[in-house]
DNA sequence: CGTCTTCTCAACCAAGTGGTTGACAACCGA
DNA sequence: TCGGTTGTCAACCACTTGGTTGAGAAGACG
């Protein structure tokens, strides 16, 4: 019952995926290379089953896809998702430094006024 | 490599924060201008201890900060979070980017060699 | 063939998340 | 001082999440 109805887009999966300090370390490591699912998991004194869980929440957002080599699954890294991201905030970013410098003009106007007219109309006292 | 166990970092909790549509929307909206509890979850149609809750998860990444006006507690966007993601993900993007071009130059080299010898060596029959 | 390797699927569990309602603190205004 | 406004805290609930174990599919290989 949200008034906006905002689906579970792909940016909240990607920004998700990326919550996790696993995930985010695995994606660190596939900038370097490609990796199986058992190399990927070795680091992590966690089960098999579980990597390959973390894997597939990085695959449903986009950010890795894998392929088929025998028995093997090599994990690729689709780096064009990261744009979706930091455009996401750059949009924002931008947006609130473009306020600040706003709100910084109107101190400096205000400043000014209050310099030139020194007077408050009636009940300003604290 | 970290083999070691990587805490809950403050990175975590951004991403995490920012996994949330509504709260996406809510900093969203915030870069145009500071704003009230009840005027953030106005468009929501959820209750507003729904609303302060989503705050303090935003406060809680550092995203925004509150302060004080009699009843009302004003929300404040902390920008410059945002640069932690934004280092984060050029970090590795640039890493990304900068594999595919050594990949591409191993495979144009590949093909150099493939074309000047043209022969594997044993069983590469399917 | 049988066996080992690599990985996924299914069921289960504890902890976390996003929502609710109710109580109430803090403050303004009459 | 009393009532209305604004927001938080606490308890509760349904659902998700990250982990587990067990079973088994799919290949390589002797």
């Amino acid at each position: 019952m949200s008034a906006v109805p905002v689906p579970d887009d792909q940016l909240s999966k990607v920004f998700s995926a990326l919550a996790d300090p696993t995930r985010r370390d695995i994606v660190a490591r596939l900038t370097v290379a490609d990796a199986t699912v058992g190399e990927l998991g070795a680091p992590y004194d966690v089960s098999l089953q579980a990597v390959s869980k973390h894997i597939k929440v990085l695959e449903d957002a986009g950010l890795v896809s894998r392929s088929k080599d025998a028995q093997r699954r090599p994990v690729h890294l689709e780096a064009e998702v990261f744009d979706l991201m930091t455009k996401w905030i750059e949009r924002y970013r931008r947006q609130a430094e473009e306020r600040y410098r706003r709100l910084d003009a109107v101190l400096a106007q205000m400043d000014d006024e209050s310099a030139a007219k020194q007077r408050g109309s009636a009940s300003d006292r604290p």
